[in-house]
DNA sequence: GCTTGACAAACAGGGGGATATTGTCAATCC
DNA sequence: GGATTGACAATATCCCCCTGTTTGTCAAGC
């Protein structure tokens, strides 16, 4: 071991090439379909040998897991400039959260190529988004929840989980099965919560 | 033209073979697995014709869509039964029908063959409870929205159906991915529902 | 209104051989 | 040490051919 490097806060912390590596791999996913990423492709696209794509990533199978987590990292990092921006009004970073990962979904490549694979072409990515969402919803709750513990709310912990898992969970439901416009699905979710979080009066409504 | 006959109030009117045919794919497909169902075997199973089976459904991609159709009407009817339960009060009504639903989906079959189906064994029937639930959102809500109307509450029509949209979507994704008990959700979503809808007081925990 | 039998076309399955890909090694290079 | 390279067995994929099944549609018959 050397002196413990640049000692990065979480998240596997990986060699120096799995992230150009999940990159080039969700690149090329959205380019040619998941059947056409092969591990020689990915290694000659990410510039590192076939090997290297072993050692950092494990399998194939580990490498879808890898993309969505990589993606998820990209929304929640979003989500958390959002907070970011309001430091002190809950209601108004819930509205940006929501409405910047809804309007990332939509030109999301990766998502739309999993999603929109007009019958089921990736059999291996698409279930970490649907029948096995459980990961992905526990590290977004997770996420969020710790955001939201910077913010005076009185409710008990319990009931701010119970609001966090509805909210997280309607928005996934959102990206895969948008029913309306970015704007008008945050606006809708924001006002949810300013009525369960307790917020005093009526926000006023920001789009018609 | 007959003389109407019964008059069927909705829902595509159809034969009277119609249902015990879906109903014959439902149990087929729990037993066996889509694959083995077969417009043949299907209709040995019904006793009736093959030919019967392709007048009354028309495809076996009718057949999925009118499978997943047949097993909603299921799901909902037990909503309605929850909301007659409770014709004065919407959270209660609520509480009921959410807790019904995720039961139901516990123990249902063809639910359980649809999802768990090891690696995506059914890519004609997973879709239509993921990558393509609009028309089931629809549907859902609808029947919902319907039964909410009933009530006497303090919001706007948008508003209201921003909430079933909410509720729908949630219930959904935990038919699909359960976190808990269903009476714990039930209760979560209940509660929610009470703070949005503007019920005066806290109302009492059900379930710890 | 339902059944029966017949039908073309498309589809799933099996066998077999060539090819590509996966995943793991050890040797090598910088 | 970290990365590359070449080699390797096991497995997956593809293509072709063939066969049996299934789909979806007819018209005849009861």
């Amino acid at each position: 071991m050397t002196i413990m490097s640049g000692a990065v806060p979480a998240a596997a912390a990986g060699g120096q090439h799995r992230r150009p590596i999940i990159a080039a791999a969700i690149e090329l996913t959205a380019r040619s379909g998941w059947p056409a990423v092969t591990m020689a492709r990915l290694a000659e696209l990410a510039g590192v040998s076939r090997q290297t794509v072993y050692n950092e990533i494990g399998s194939k199978a580990a490498l879808a897991e890898a993309m969505v987590a990589h993606e998820l990292e990209r929304f929640l990092s979003v989500v958390g400039a959002a907070f970011d921006r309001h430091p002190d009004d809950l209601v108004e970073a819930i509205y940006d959260a929501v409405r910047a990962v809804l309007e990332l979904a939509d030109d999301n490549k990766l998502l739309r190529a999993i999603v929109s694979a007009t019958h089921g072409a990736a059999p291996e990515l698409l279930p970490l988004l649907t029948t096995e969402a459980g990961a992905l919803l526990t590290q977004a709750k997770a996420v969020v929840a710790g955001r939201v513990a910077r913010y005076r709310i009185p409710l008990t912990g319990d009931r701010v989980d119970v609001v966090i898992d509805l909210v997280v969970r309607t928005v996934l439901s959102h990206v895969m099965q948008p029913s309306d416009t970015p704007a008008r699905t945050a606006d809708a979710l924001a006002w949810v919560a300013a009525r369960v979080l307790g917020v005093p009066a009526n926000p006023p409504l920001r789009h018609t």
